[in-house]
DNA sequence: CCATTAACCTGACAGC
DNA sequence: TGCTGTCAGGTTAATG
């Protein structure tokens, strides 16, 4: 699944694609995924044009000319196959319909969008652009990572009221939206705060240095997706996921890459697993 | 109210 | 080659 970044780079990858095109045609291979589609969905987007592709959080905001808004969820395996149509300069083998290709876009200058979601964790729904924001999915939403409200004053107040640990409290959306279990665990290596830290004991100057930790972690990620999404394009459309190279993410047992001597440790924390150095981070 | 757990699904992989 | 068990990048409903 993709948190923040994964998202980030699926929108880049739609948006030339999407953006000023027609919906031609939609076909809605099942009635749900985590919920039923909203009704008459395929009659919703059919004809209508995407005036702008957004993110909000892990959220890609599709917005239509007929002033409503296709919010689409990737959940942990969802995933976005761009096929182009065949043109004169460079013609090769029609795209195959996958297993869980549950909802295709067909634009109306043959490009074919395949969301594919195996687990079905994902979502989509339709909702008025100007409303968007207040969408039951939408409106409990910490602030974004990215974005000026998310500073180090707001933090700290945030996780004052946190008696979870600092690796669960990262992980709810509610205290800042995009953030999944990858990037908690990275952040909290190169903060040097153990993910068992109770959130409301850590300093002020410690909660500070979350801040610009989270949005460099994210930055980088979404930096190495846009190459990754060049490269992809070379060979296939697949969006979604690409390779990083973790501090700690799944490497249990592995050297740590300070050097410290130590190897990464494991530990369950609500259910995930949280990887980190017991030496570097305290 | 808050925090933790179970549940939603399929696929990949390790071990036997 | 199967079988079984475990785990997976998210989020919510149920439970304590």
């Amino acid at each position: 699944m993709p948190e923040l970044p994964e998202v980030e780079t699926v929108r880049r990858g739609l948006q030339p694609h999407m953006e000023g095109r027609v919906m031609a045609r939609v076909e809605v291979n099942r009635p749900d995924l985590r919920w039923p589609f909203p009704p008459n969905m395929t009659g919703r987007l059919q004809g209508k044009t995407v005036t702008a592709l957004r993110r909000r959080s892990k959220y890609i905001l599709v917005d239509l000319d007929s002033a409503e808004t296709l919010i689409i969820h990737l959940g942990m395996s969802g995933r976005m196959q761009i096929d182009e149509a065949p043109t004169a300069q460079f013609h090769h083998e029609p795209p195959v319909a996958q297993k869980h290709d549950h909802v295709v876009f067909h634009l109306q200058d043959g490009t074919r969008i395949a969301f594919n979601d195996a687990r079905r964790f994902g979502a989509m729904d339709l909702t008025p652009t100007a409303e968007v924001e207040n969408h039951w999915l939408l409106n409990k939403l910490g602030p974004e990572p990215l974005g000026n409200s998310f500073n180090a004053p707001y933090l700290v107040e945030a996780l004052k009221k946190k008696s979870s640990p600092i690796k669960t409290a990262l992980l709810d959306q509610r205290v800042v939206s995009g953030l999944g279990n990858i990037y908690v665990c990275e952040v909290l290596f190169r903060t040097g705060i153990s993910p068992k830290r109770k959130a409301s004991n850590l300093s002020a100057a410690r909660v500070a240095s979350l801040v610009p930790a989270i949005r460099d972690v994210l930055e980088e990620a979404i930096e190495s997706g846009g190459s990754s999404l060049r490269d992809h394009r070379q060979t296939n459309g697949e969006l979604g996921y690409f390779q990083h190279n973790f501090a700690v993410y799944d490497r249990e047992g592995a050297p740590c890459r300070n050097e410290c001597g130590t190897n990464i440790f494991r530990v369950v924390q609500s259910g995930r697993s949280s990887f980190y150095c017991p030496k570097c981070q305290r």
